[in-house]
DNA sequence: CTGGTCCTCGTACGGTGTACGACGGCTGGT
DNA sequence: ACCAGCCGTCGTACACCGTACGAGGACCAG
């Protein structure tokens, strides 16, 4: 206020501060579009081609602009995340808690699915907005299983683990590494085919297998493949020893619940958030 | 074998074959040590500081070398992560595979937590002769629960999913981003410790909590921690929903079950696996 | 000694993230 | 109308990355 060379640590200085992202916004950049723009990249040629310099060029726009809108490239897969979580909330939430629990699985898994790159941003400890979203949705149905908000959240990361870590698998056993071959069909993606059944390597199991390793060398010769699909089936498992851990669990009553996301525009509602000077915290 | 200055395809010309490392060797390096040292340095300062001249640096070494004993960075990052499956298998497979399936998960789980940068490795599809491995380990316990390959599969997958998605949320919604708190009491990991129970941001919540996220704000009230640890208890309720589906597997029955690791030099073991030209398949 | 293979490594190129500071245009006070 | 001052843009530069290329030393067989 009183120096105006000092840049200070607030809104003013090259920076503004983390709440609602277009107060003025003259520009017609905002955080939420480069996101966008990334995952667009993202999506059609791996995570790898999101460079700034890629993303502003695909933009229109110097390099250096994209750093007004946004802290460093980490603030950036940080937009991108919460972006991608915000595209498999649910508008509904089904009455039945296995039911609901299921299918909040089966979108996000299906979410990874459509966005290969999301496993590698999602090593990271970011709680964007729809983040909490997300878990909201997941509250909703867990409480009807269980008053304990403690148990609640066992359960939600049980069933939420079981669906990162059986899709962060089956995406890394794909093809899916060479770049070539990107954004091909990524529809279905019949997870068990083209992938070759066991065999690492030519002339490599040769050596491994037939020594030690009886169980996977019968296992080969009984023609089967490593990646069994049967994502399903580990689920309902897993909600089965849920169930039997928790026999008074509200099953399919009347209403569906009112589902936690409000309005389709504030799904990819996009806030920064943070305010910190720098990395350093 | 006719013209000398070609290079050729095969072992000759600046790379090696597949097959075992040491045939002759004359270097005291090789692609372990590479990888034993690649791991030192992301143990002790993070992944992103293996670089191939900080990893020639810390060999004594000139950059270049490192590329006599493997391809690329991403044969490196491979054998880490095959020198960081060998580190986990078991001496000895309990008999009861309860137990056992409980044994290997959780000798997995405190692997990644020793070793967080595995779970940055994990996004690959390399097959290394420790997965196989550790595959087989997993399978001489599948097998005393059904007889099904398909389904020992199924068993074995749904496990090793919880695990790595667990670890893998546990790990990233710890510190664990800051590289300079690197490696500071990585032995217990108390995770439910230290970690900011909730609030992503200061004052960030107070805008999204308070209108929708209602159960997200009574949690909070609650005073619910958002990582509460229980690994055991997902892992329970799967392995009751797959005993559940598998009345008559045998529980702890006499022996138990030669473990398929047979000697401990054997763990360590690098081989390189790729003998293709190069990254174009 | 000579040729060949094994192994090492210096140099260089194109890529990355981003710190720094210059610069134009809009806005508001006078 | 003027002009200070911020908003937003962006060119340059630097350090670092992975690695292609090829020179050259160490060793061994003839």
């Amino acid at each position: 206020m009183t120096a105006p060379a000092e840049p200070a640590v607030g809104p003013g200085g090259r920076r503004r501060a983390g709440q609602a992202p277009p107060p003025g916004y003259r520009s017609n950049l905002s955080p939420q579009r480069l996101a966008l723009a990334a995952i667009e990249i993202a999506d059609a040629e791996g995570l790898a081609a999101v460079s700034m310099r890629r993303l502003a060029a695909s933009l229109g726009v110097g390099t250096m602009t994209l750093y007004y809108h946004v802290r460093d490239k980490d603030e950036l897969l940080d937009l991108m995340w919460n972006e991608f979580l915000g595209g498999h909330l649910l508008d509904e939430i089904p009455a039945d808690w296995r039911a609901a629990l299921t299918e909040i699985a089966q979108r996000t898994r299906q979410s990874f699915q459509r966005h290969p790159w999301a496993l590698n941003v999602a090593v990271r400890p970011a709680r964007g907005p729809n983040k909490l979203r997300h878990i909201e949705q997941y509250l909703a149905v867990a409480s009807r299983v269980t008053d304990d908000p403690d148990e609640q959240l066992r359960i939600i990361h049980s069933v939420s683990d079981l669906v990162v870590g059986c899709t962060l698998r089956e995406l890394s056993s794909q093809a899916y590494r060479n770049p070539d071959e990107h954004a091909d069909e990524h529809a279905d993606a019949d997870v068990d085919g083209p992938a070759s059944p066991l065999e690492p390597q030519p002339g490599f199991d040769a050596l491994a297998t037939a020594e030690e390793l009886p169980r996977l060398q019968s296992l080969r010769t009984a023609g089967c493949r490593l990646h069994s699909p049967r994502f399903e089936q580990a689920l309902g498992w897993l909600l089965d020893g849920i169930e039997a851990a928790h026999p008074g669990a509200r099953r399919a009553d009347a209403r569906p619940v009112d589902a936690a996301a409000p309005s389709p525009d504030h799904v990819g509602m996009a806030v920064t958030t943070r305010m910190l000077p720098k990395k350093g915290a």
